[in-house]
DNA sequence: ATGAAAGCGCTAACAC
DNA sequence: GTGTTAGCGCTTTCAT
């Protein structure tokens, strides 16, 4: 057991102070090149890493940002997390990643433990549930940065990330709209989030202004289950719906399977558009046409706000991920 | 700008000395219950948090632990990092998240700064060309705890939990024999992976040991299109294999859509099986048979072992997560 | 060019 | 039952 290198052993060994081989160590001109050399040679050879602890406690404040989610294991989340991790880790810092469980009770717990950590922000995507956001708020008394990302609250007086969720929506309508498509079926997801909503408001828009006579079938279904169950139900009549509309990917997984069950010959018998994040799109044959929502995108959004605000520049402020149209064979 | 509460302000404040509140806080029995109310209702007032870099300078230990993996985004990786989380949450510790995106270098970087933050753990999965692994097993002298997950290293000097790859890999073969498939297109990964080497051990073992007469036709196809591509180029000849089996969801998923666009008819004309997390199989119809290896249990059981290691009881293991037959309808 | 000392917030051994 | 003190490892101001 050899433990961790300390800036006192050090100077014992080498029969300096402990100041300067701090200031060695961080090339201060105050000191001598001999003893800079001598100093950075024995921490090379002992392994010297400085103690975060340390360091934090006497700035306060930590190279770390906490994120805090409904639940990792999501079809967007992981390529979110991936992007923020990826960069926090260009610019020095750490994630702390914290799950609510999509419980408001267990995110209020999980804002404590960044408060304990002292993170220098928070990434958050708020809970269906989560009304009330005061105790985000006041994390700037601790001077800790928050950013809401996909999830986030009505309220405008804070930090908010967002793919283009009107806009996508709308340009899914203009694509089906396009195809001549007269009979939709549109899955939505869980009505209390901001993102269900968004995207209702884009899509029905479209419709109202644009193109009359189109005959849709709007449906809330919040798991890959509703939605197939939902598409079975609706397809299996003779009035079968001539495109699908699905919100997310979590739909477009419970639409294809209730589909492919009726041998739909995609886009033929029935046309397919989904707002997702590109990964299932492309498992899929045909591929699917579908607008994209960037969590690797948003997450370098979120980052780059972020990052702007610890350079103290955090007015609060509503930024959207331009969403974008690709082109799949199945509309 | 109202910062963090310290006992020092609240001692001044309620005339006491700090090592009082300090106790008082922690419910030590010398303090009397009239001083443990007052301070405790103050505490809660101010809205005290402890300062958890003060705590861990102080026991050289923090309630964190690494997380090493190649890739967040990735159809394992996202249910493994959701069970850690969890499980470090159930018994208060936070999951720092670090990819390597499978450069040694960055794995090398991301080991250091979880010593930086002298985390009590760390869980990694390792990259395809990590070999040397001494610099993990010099933690130890920090008292730091490694346990490697799924993507282990050859030597067996370190603790290792993997899904049952041999038996997982076997049992999808004895599935294939008991259907009496002849000829069989079976699709590997990397071959530098352990994972790799340890499921064509199972699967090649079975065939030899038990059946033979069976036509098997291997292919190291290391992502989605690869193995698309794979599929296409053996399924299209007149002689079609009789059965696919797929070493992993991102295998799979290329296999399945090279056979959609095949229109070939599952399991009728061709049967599927794959060794999978379970999300991907669920969302084709019909659903594929697969041999489940789940990334949320092998979380549970890499936890569990951590938390023994902290309790002192830390030899060399070799742990596997059982592998599950699933019946779908694709085989 | 180097050293001494204070202090970040907390805990715990040792007074009284 | 409560207070005093030392110290975790580091940075930084102020000496010299």
């Amino acid at each position: 057991m050899n433990p961790n290198t300390t800036l006192k052993e050090m100077s014992q060994l080498l029969e300096l102070s402990i100041s300067t081989i701090s200031r060695a160590l961080k090339d201060h001109p105050d000191i001598s090149i001999a003893t800079k050399r001598k100093v950075r040679e024995l921490a090379k050879m002992m392994e010297y890493e400085p103690n975060a602890f340390a360091v934090n406690l006497r700035t306060n404040k930590s190279k770390l940002f906490g994120l805090i989610v409904p639940v990792i294991s999501n079809y967007f989340y992981d390529s979110l997390i991936s992007s923020l991790a990826e960069e926090a880790r260009l610019n020095g810092y750490s994630l702390l990643i914290l799950q609510s469980g999509d419980d408001p009770e267990i995110e209020k717990e999980n804002v404590k433990l960044c408060k304990q950590n002292r993170v220098a922000g928070i990434f958050v995507s708020i809970t269906k549930d989560t009304t009330d956001i005061s105790f985000f708020l006041k994390l700037a008394d601790n001077d800790i940065q928050v950013v809401f990302i996909d999830k986030v609250p009505k309220q405008d007086n804070c930090i908010r990330i967002c793919v283009a969720d009107v806009a996508a929506a709308s340009i899914a309508a203009e694509a089906l709209a396009a195809k001549r498509k007269k009979n939709i079926l549109a899955i939505f997801g869980n009505n209390k989030l901001s993102i269900t909503q968004e995207r209702l408001k884009g899509f029905t828009t479209f419709f109202e202004k644009q193109v009359k006579k189109v005959k849709i079938d709007f449906k809330e279904s919040c798991s890959l289950t509703e939605a197939y169950q939902t598409t079975i139900d609706r397809c299996s009549k003779s009035a079968r719906p001539d495109a699908v509309f699905c919100m997310s990917d979590e739909i477009l997984a419970g639409v294809m399977k209730a589909l492919q069950e009726l041998r739909l010959d995609i886009p033929v018998d029935i046309g397919v558009i989904a707002i997702s994040n590109g990964l299932l799109p492309k498992i899929y044959y045909p591929e699917i046409t579908y607008v994209e929502t960037s969590g690797s995108k948003l997450g370098k959004l979120a980052h780059l706000k972020m990052m702007g605000c610890l350079a103290g520049n955090c007015q609060a402020q509503h930024l959207q991920v331009e969403s974008i149209f690709v082109k799949g064979a199945s509309l």
